[in-house]
DNA sequence: GATGAATGAGTTTTCATTCAT
DNA sequence: GATGAATGAAAACTCATTCAT
């Protein structure tokens, strides 16, 4: 089952942008990346922006599913939940370094109303941070004063995983995972009610 | 004293080059923002990627002075330090959001030497911080496990005030810092060692 | 009995071709006008240029037809004649506005033999205004001394009613043709020989 | 004094303008005939529609200049002023075929601002012939029951003279003038009131 | 009869840069 | 110091047309 001209395309097109950013990336690249004609990738996608939107929403369908099934796995728990959502957001960004960092840096480049939809996509992941947030604080086991610059903290760091970290290096992806974690507990002032979190995975405790 | 030619050429060439990117910029439109000639411009600066070079260089010369003099003010206190070091990056990020966004956008359009001596500089700030962990490591007062990864977090976090951050909302500029100054204590998981910092804006030390 | 492919290509086309004009108009327009693909449009008719000649060729053989089934209704007097051929042609040009003008502009993007052929086959009704034009004169009742001149004259009125003309408007269709039917007699000085012609419609008698 | 770049450059695209029509002529033939690089030309003018437009400003302004002398050098007389107009017309039709056709033909090609702003203007002529022809019928000496057809009727057939008339042919452009002005009194139903002009150049009065 | 895929040459336009003055 | 003119390469995109199925 050989992948799809329009797979090929996007995939193509991703690392181009990746590489060079949108606007340094040009269509006749990105069809010789593809090994086709560029009037044959224009029968697939009818302009350059409409690559662009393509693998932006590819990107946040991703995303929002690895985000959906680590949530789903997870318990009603504040801490595990922040937990599943940061594992799944790190994994993502140390996984697919390309689809992330156009996710984050090429916002710039979208049309308006592409702009408007896709800003509206993006606020939904916000959204389960602060969810999340906001129901630990209330459930009194996060305690930080400033839940929505942790939130934006949380993000931006793990966001920036996918601008530095190389899986051939000594430290695997799930340690990686685990150390975000952490992290963002720290961040969140996480303290387990009661004994009910034993190996609480971050070191505070220890 | 009126602004050198110099400075007005900068000054719009950052605009432009943060309203749509460095590619996307076109050096005619830099011209016409800064109300001369093509010709002119190019007298004053070779060609686009110096203009380029020549802002990153400005905006890290910006943010190295300022980092400097905040840190020449504090004593020798790492819990002190590196409160001075977020205040000051805060406040630039926040104050200089254009300068800011081009430097950390920007990398990627840099030629090769450019991009060699760019790094250069940048990782002299990486250091100031890394030092600054590492001191307060080796005293005893942080205790984060991950130094690497809480100033890689600490960094990230900052930095992507420029891109939210506005002046003309709810939020001043100095209570951001007191906000950030926190996270970034909460992160590397600060315990003050005696009874200097009585009212420690973090509870950890439960 | 639901109309031929061959049909519903041609009056897209002719749509097209009367917006856009030949060269502006595009073969996938036209093809998604007719609600078909490409390939269907191309297993009709050979190209583009094909698709014009036949829109023209149809278009000259309505008016043929027209112009011949008026003189065959009217008698031998030339100005009953001429006021036949007025006739036909205003109200062709009145009822079939894109016919019209296609006919009429698209000279220029005719290829070589196709042009020779429509130059011909556009002669032949030259020669029905020059026919009677010259009959008139040979039996005195048209006087004009530019009898050439006033043949164009009188083509190049009626053909742009094309342009103007809108049947929503307040002057009905044979209104229309009755007044160019009078500025053609007066234009070549028409005079009845007799009294055969009572009522004539213009007011040179006067 | 050689003629300076604007003046090339228009009037090689007013040749291939009239030549291929604007759709089907190609910047790069245009630049080619002017015997420039395209960038050049794209100096001097921002795109094919602002060359169209200059060609068009152009050809109205010629227009109305050679009518406003014809009618500057008339007297008050309605005939002599129809005389002078339809002079003035068919001498710049069969002077300047290019001119006159591009005028003509291209009004389908303006953009919708373009296309008002040229519409204002062609209408300003419509309304010198207009004007002298409410006139005469005012002073009773046109009496043809159609003004305003007769009015098209004329401009029409003026207009269509630079489409076929040649001036390497028999007939002078003098002539010429004189047969469009004769069949213009004629249209109109010229009757001089008294007699005041004795030699009429049509025949109507004899 | 009909289709979706593909192509190569073409389009207009923009770009960073250079040069003569 | 400064300018308007000029350039050649490249950009994104469209076109009429062909072909395998």
């Amino acid at each position: 089952m050989r992948p799809t001209r329009h797979k090929t395309i996007i995939d193509a097109a991703r690392l181009e942008f990746t590489e060079r950013g949108f606007a340094a990336a040009s269509i006749r690249d990105i069809a010789k990346r593809a090994d086709m004609s560029m009037s044959a990738l224009y029968h697939y996608y009818p302009g350059k922006q409409d690559l662009l939107m393509a693998i932006l929403d590819e990107g946040v369908d991703a995303y929002t599913e690895v985000c959906a099934e680590a949530l789903a796995a997870a318990g009603a728990d504040p801490a595990e939940r922040l937990e599943a959502l940061v594992g799944a957001t790190v994994r993502f960004r140390a996984e697919h370094p390309a689809k992330s960092s156009v996710t984050i840096t090429e916002e710039r480049s979208l049309s308006p109303d592409n702009l408007r939809r896709y800003r509206e996509r993006l606020a939904a992941s916000t959204r389960l941070f602060q969810g999340i947030l906001e129901d630990g604080i209330a459930r009194g086991v996060f305690s930080t004063p400033y839940p929505d610059d942790a939130r934006r903290g949380i993000i931006a760091m793990c966001n920036a995983v996918s601008q530095w970290y190389r899986p051939e290096g000594e430290l695997t992806r799930e340690d990686l995972v685990e150390r975000y974690v952490s992290l963002a507990l720290t961040l969140v002032e996480y303290h387990p009610r009661a004994a009910r979190r034993p190996p609480a995975p971050h070191p505070a405790s220890g």
